[in-house]
RNA sequence: UCCCCUGUAGCUCAGUUGGCAGAGCAAGUGGCUGUUAACCACUGGGUCCGGUGUUCGAGCCACCGCGGGGGAGCCA
């Protein structure tokens, strides 16, 4: 393997010989010589090639530099120079190229030009070629890792959960149905026999790997799932997909308080990771994407979380006098509208909120001595509103099994996962984070069908 | 699913009261002290999303359909 951009761009250049393998972005001709500007995706910037018109060879390699054009992949072979001009430090002194891959310019869709982000997302295979996507594909990769980072230096295990489950009570919203049945035939004959099904019953599409996780965390103590999560609904907005990678840690012997620190940890050390490691991406998304970016990201990592509980903050939200379309009220779930203005208007920066009403939370969440709340948090930030949700979890046998049975629930759906709290309970908290809501929050893209390289969306899955 | 906006050149858009189809960028050609969102000049480029209707006449008005975007709900 020849070394990418980023590696000659970390060399000193000294005259040495170095092979340049890329797509081009542009090319620039003047009397005296000719620019091509190379990216092979491993860093921002693209690597400048000069081609002397005055040399000797240039004649010979005139026509393959014709075929030199936006899109175009090529072979580069020079020397590497400090270069005059400023705008680079480096640049490559060519002496000749070879085309790989010709891009006709009458036909390839991308042009020297800026391309809004709603045509790139019709040429999803070619937008990785752009800097915009570029940049996202980088921050998501690093944060991908940085995940694993985070979780395995403080112990925790990677466990993988099922995609695939036989439960249709996982509660999150609706599911996809995964079978290996005929629907043809099905709709002929009108009956449908699921013991005939793969799995011999109906089987769906994951929503989470909450359930599943927990019962490694009743053995391993610190756990945590990095996967894809499912949701058929019909969601049509810049914060939601059909098909989204979720983070979800579990720690045992822990409470809602140890649950707040650690994701407080994650998201400022996640923050962290990107400014250190991905200056030059998130500089050009301050500059071209969302302005002031950076510095807001460095306040995350500056300041402290603001902490309020469900009930202060509707007390807060009462107390504003600000109209919103909906009237908040104790025991209403949060609007958009009452998150963005409690992130943005009243503490400017992410927020925990607390203990909320247990009728609008799920049957899981650790119920409050004051028979009205749940240790339940949820991290709230400027621009979108929830990035993370997470609580405690009810550990204790009667109250949980007198939950499901109030909601009613059918307790047979759950066996497994009461049978945790039957044998070796331990007070266990947790949440889970879209891995694409992190990457919204830290690239200041608005929608989140722009950081998934392929999204799945209601009526989207063409590529 | 609901509400709003939108669809005109390869891309981004303008198009007046209903009266000859426009610009910038991109592309092509030529020029130009090492350019870097290069610059200068010229050239080519149109199923005005589709259908129906109103009208002497529709890019423009009405209705239906399709596509795109934003907001809301649901949620991560």
């Amino acid at each position: 393997m020849i070394p990418t951009i980023k590696e000659i761009f970390s060399l000193k250049a000294e005259g040495q010989a170095v092979t340049v393998r890329g797509w081009i972005r542009t090319k620039r001709q003047t009397k005296s010589a000719v620019f091509l500007e190379v990216n092979d995706g491993s860093c921002f910037a693209n690597i400048q090639c000069v081609f002397d018109q005055g040399s000797p060879a240039f004649q010979a390699i005139a026509p393959e530099l014709e075929k030199a054009t936006t899109g175009a992949s090529a072979s580069i072979e020079g020397t590497l120079v400090p270069s005059p001009a400023t705008g680079q430090k480096l640049e490559v002194s060519a002496r000749s190229i070879q085309i790989i891959g010709e891009a006709p310019a009458d036909t390839y869709p991308l042009q020297k030009k800026a391309h809004s982000l709603e045509f790139l997302r019709e040429q999803a295979h070619l937008r990785p070629r752009t800097n915009t996507f570029g940049a996202v594909a980088r921050v998501r990769n690093r944060m991908a890792f940085a995940v694993h980072q985070f979780f395995q230096e403080r112990g925790f295990q990677y466990v993988h959960t099922p995609l695939i489950t036989a439960s249709d009570a996982e509660g999150a919203g609706a599911m996809f149905q995964v079978t290996t049945l005929d629907l043809q035939k099905i709709a002929q004959s009108g009956t449908v026999d699921y013991e005939k099904d793969f799995f011999g019953k109906p089987a769906y599409l994951t929503v989470s790997g909450q359930l599943n996780v927990e019962t490694y965390c009743q053995a391993m103590n610190r756990v945590y799932t990095f996967g894809p999560a499912f949701r058929a609904e019909n969601s049509n907005t810049t914060r939601h997909l059909a098909e989204f990678w979720m983070i979800e840690p579990e720690i045992a012997f822990a409470t809602l308080e140890d649950d707040i620190e650690l994701a407080k940890s994650f998201i400022t050390q996640l923050v962290k990771t990107a400014l250190e490691d991905c200056a030059e991406d998130l500089a050009f998304f301050d500059a071209r994407i969302q302005p002031g970016l950076v510095a807001d990201l460095q306040k995350v990592v500056a300041g402290s979380f603001y902490r309020v509980t469900y009930t202060e903050a509707i007390d807060a939200l009462l107390k504003s006098g600000q109209e919103f379309e909906f009237k908040p009220y104790w025991g209403c779930d949060l609007q958009s509208e009452h998150e963005k203005f409690l992130t943005e208007k009243v503490v400017g920066g992410p927020l925990v909120v607390t203990d909320y009403p247990k009728d609008i939370k799920a049957f899981y969440m650790k119920q409050n001595d004051d028979g009205k709340t749940v240790a339940a948090m949820d991290i709230l930030v400027p621009r979108f509103g929830e990035i993370i949700g997470g609580s405690e979890r009810e550990w204790r046998l009667d109250l949980l099994e007198k939950r499901i049975k109030d909601l009613g629930l059918d307790s047979n759906n759950y066996w497994w996962y009461i049978d945790l709290r039957r044998y070796g309970s331990t007070p266990h908290a947790g949440f889970g984070l879209g891995f694409e809501r992190l990457l919204l929050y830290i690239t200041g893209m608005t929608n989140i069908r722009d950081v998934i390289p392929f999204p799945r969306a209601p009526k989207l899955a063409g590529f």
